[in-house]
DNA sequence: TACTTCGCTGCAAAGGTTTGCAGAGAGATC
DNA sequence: GATCTCTCTGCAAACCTTTGCAGCGAAGTA
């Protein structure tokens, strides 16, 4: 039933190998029987099978990319610029979710590692010696964690807390409190790592609660803990966690931002439809899509090839593009945020706005900037 | 580099036919021998290769799920149901998002086709003729799509739709808005229609505005005309239509549900978290994920083999289950909708609460009823 | 002992494609 | 007219598996 190569060869009187030449190096055959090979192609519906193709080359023309939770409204945008920018260089994006699980993630990778030229991981929850394993089995890109030797997309989520301390700490907010994300997140770490140093250089205590589920129902779960915390303002691990908490503390009635400022952290779309509208961290999700296919595909000619083409013993040395990208966040101020109990007192140490990129959101929605190479 | 069956079988002083049956056909290969191949297989970290196993078996142990957009937040539940179901099958799932593309749709199931067993098309945009040909290409199972002669998993969004519509018109609503969906939606015609008629039954008049994109943009664009058009109630095409409506309502000064109440369609988990919480008809999503994948799965064996296996000739009639699901809505009223200018009044027709499943809302959110096989 | 049965293994073809190499013509150059 | 160059095409091996068939030795049966 599917119409191979052979049966176009037979149609059009030509051998097999110049049907293959006809769509894979068309220069190399003369156009009078390209024409006619391509027009019985046409007529018998011929379609090339990229993994007979892969089989042989070495190359599928797919990558993969592999998200923690898809429900997670951080990820589209990141899905959907990976998928653009790879179309346009003739690749597919087969996207696959692990439920925020780490075996999930091993698992996937395996099975992905023969179907596709590469793997985006995005968020990973497992291991770092895991993941370096893995990247000898298939070329790995990193999203949202940092590894030594591999090549990474980090976004300066730690600027980015530092930025949303000293927003609140300006607004007179001495108590403030985390709310952690998952465990094995290095964004989580890293937001409770730079937020702890603002805190403090701001004379704020920082009370973290967690680890959660990076999910509404971790940020509702919590709402009741922050009200006994007694604090005056909540940094949450992302939005979605904030929203979350944004609708426990309406449910204790705990008035936003009055008693309690929220910040949150990614600005997905949802966060201007809250009420109050959701300050929050601004991340470059769609740029650093865009960044990670295009370091996994840079060296199109670097990646491993099992066809013989690249002969063995040519590049002994795998592929060790430990290329690190870190893209840039930026605060927006919503109406999640309001002057804390300190307000127009003098505190120790800071300005009142600190030296971060702040900004008041205008309607428009951010503009990110993105971009910054800090390692190659 | 790649370590090939081929190197297992030097390693352990076998065939590497011997090797193979080890991992597809252990009952047939002796037991020290066996765990001699697996030792050495393990030692050297072998892994099938699926693709080369893909091209002789004609089985993947894949399949393909088509989205017409994953930033839509229906979605994410029926990938997630799809993969659960398919892992506890041994298959994977690799998505790919169309963004409402009716070309890009045709264009990934060429794509997918020899990479996978079949197909899952979710809400396609594309033509029903179009759909039928691809059909002949890999095995297909339609979501949110009527065609006949191929396996369909439907929602009873008519029914929700005159639900709302009953509800609408109970509560004192005559002059109704409905807010249509994209071009090329099942869906949005089969609201439409089923609106239509209940709103005639009931005695009101239905205003369609539309075609609009299913975003939150697409109901704060309309949010002007709606306040031209003088209705007192609007039904959306979809929750996150209706979420953006109410912004642009909020924007517009008008309040809701006192002066235009607004029904959505989906009960998406943000529909909760809305200010006023958001009227719903409840679609059975992860159940249809579920069961799509049931269906393409359904006769394993039924799938055409490219492979040697199944001899030309002795199956020559396509497969051609055209087994059709329809799960059922159910209408959840929470505060987005409230007494319109003619309650109180007697109205033509209709009783005050119409017989569908109507049910207030629970915090537990809803607990949707499905299955029911309409024709097979 | 001769024969069958059975469990296990090896052989080789097949699946659809790519690609290095060689060969066949045609045209150009001297 | 001989030689060379160039363009195009065919040949066949290779990629990694699976699987029908056949063979081999041991155990069981008569």
């Amino acid at each position: 039933m599917p119409v191979t190569i052979r049966d176009v060869a037979r149609a059009s009187g030509v051998h097999i190998s110049t049907v293959s030449r006809t769509f894979s190096a068309p220069h190399l055959v003369n156009p009078e029987t390209r024409v006619r090979v391509l027009a019985c192609a046409e007529d018998l519906g011929y379609r090339p099978n990229r993994a007979a193709r892969a089989l042989i080359t070495g190359r599928t023309h797919n990558i993969g990319l592999i998200i923690a939770d898809i429900a997670n409204p951080f990820f589209p945008p990141l899905i959907k610029a990976a998928e653009s920018q790879a179309r346009h260089r003739d690749y597919h994006v087969f996207v696959a979710d692990t439920n925020e699980d780490a075996a999930a993630e091993e698992e996937l990778v395996h099975a992905l590692a023969k179907q596709v030229d590469g793997v985006l991981l995005c968020s990973p929850r497992m291991s770092n010696s895991l993941i370096e394993q893995l990247s000898r089995e298939v070329p790995l890109v990193v999203v949202n964690r940092q590894l030594a030797g591999l090549p990474c997309v980090l976004m300066d989520v730690g600027q980015g807390a530092r930025s949303a301390i000293e927003h609140l700490a300006g607004l007179g907010h001495r108590e403030i409190a985390l709310l952690g994300g998952p465990r094995g997140s290095w964004t989580s770490r890293e937001i409770r790592r730079a937020a702890g140093a603002a805190a403090r250089t701001a004379g704020a205590e920082l009370t973290v609660l967690g680890p959660n589920p990076p999910t509404e129902h971790g940020g509702l779960a919590q709402a009741e803990q922050v009200r006994r915390a007694g604090v005056s303002a909540v940094l949450a691990y992302n939005d979605l966690m904030a929203i979350g908490l944004l609708e426990g503390l309406d449910a204790l009635g705990v008035a936003v931002p009055q008693e309690v400022s929220v910040v949150g952290v990614d600005d997905i779309s949802l966060s201007r439809l809250t009420r109050p509208k959701l300050t929050t961290v601004a991340t470059p999700t769609a740029a650093a899509g865009r960044t990670a296919v295009d370091m996994l595909l840079q060296h199109d000619t670097d990646l491993p090839r099992t066809g013989r083409a690249g002969g063995a013993g040519t590049t002994v040395g795998v592929r060790r593009t430990t290329a690190q990208v870190m893209l840039q966040t930026e605060l927006v101020i919503r109406d999640s945020t309001g002057p804390g109990p300190y307000a127009g007192r003098e505190r120790p140490g800071a300005t009142a706005e600190g030296p971060g990129p702040h900004r008041r959101a205008d309607p428009g929605g951010p503009r990110v900037a993105a971009g910054d190479v800090v390692a190659s």
